[in-house]
DNA sequence: TCGATGTTGATGCAGTTGCATTTATATAGA
DNA sequence: TCTATATAAATGCAACTGCATCAACATCGA
């Protein structure tokens, strides 16, 4: 029974400036991304989980415990990913009611496209801002804020 | 010139935590406020700034600047507010474009309950979690990834 | 084997967001 | 003064999200 009712200065402060920052950061990457006409981060989270996973590819509802967007938000992403061509969805042998969705050729072609100008963002808004071990410091704090329910 | 068009490993790492970790806290402390049967945290953002500005209001474009809200968003939230009676518009004397927000009593209630459940949940979520010395340092790195284009 | 329960994924509907545009007023410049 | 431009705020429309529920299949226990 660490928790109290009220926070500290320290604590409120140090959650204001998360918020506010990820905010912000979130939005600049979106920019970015469209202002050279490509889809959303939630597409690149998708994608890159779908890459690293191979041929194999995955189930639904691995991409959920991934990426920790909502059930629907997920059976709906990959309907527009679909549509575009950008992943495949395969029945399952052993399972009748799921699929596998494996990435298409076109669909790591969209990655690697987004990752160009993702991958800039990220270098600019954080790289370029704290050194590595600070980066490292940011990393560890950060971490120690996880869910410990969520798997990450 | 510093910046470069592939991020170090070191930031890759720390943007992902800090993408994961934002958004879990975020949906924990909207679960907490909807488990209570309070409004979404953009509310309390509102309600806070207004509370903040006291008697004399503020201006829609001064909300905007504060929240980091988009024009629409914040038109739209503002209309929800006054049609729940936590807000009211006020004609400004020298702008006939404009309006004054102010806050009103129950506004003001309502974000007394609020501060209730989502002080506790930047208890739980963040001041239980790290030291004081280290909740600074946090406040500190993140300060440095502020965007120097927006005041804050 | 069969029914109860659990899991996977989709979907109807209402509410919200994003984009572009509009309305109304203010300000600056000819 | 009168027009052009800028700023404040609202809004129509399409896309997206959240919630609840559903349909389909799997699994477990009698």
């Amino acid at each position: 029974m660490t928790e109290k009712a009220t926070p500290s200065p320290e604590a409120i402060t140090a959650w204001a400036r998360l918020m506010r920052v990820s905010r912000q950061l979130v939005e600049n990457a979106e920019d970015a991304l469209k202002e050279s006409g490509l889809p959303p981060l939630a597409w690149y989270d998708v994608l890159h989980e779908l890459a690293e996973a191979g041929e194999g590819g995955l189930r639904p509802f691995q991409l959920i415990e991934r990426t920790l967007f909502a059930q629907y938000n997920i059976s709906r992403l990959l309907a527009r990913l679909e549509a575009d061509g950008l992943v495949e969805k395969l029945p399952v042998a052993d399972d009748g009611r799921g699929q596998t969705i494996r990435i298409t050729a076109k669909g790591r072609e969209t990655r690697r496209r987004m990752w160009a100008v993702y991958g800039r963002s990220i270098a600019d808004l954080v790289g370029g801002k704290l050194s590595a071990d600070e980066l490292k410091m940011m990393s560890a704090l950060l971490g120690r804020l996880r869910d410990p329910a969520v798997l990450d």
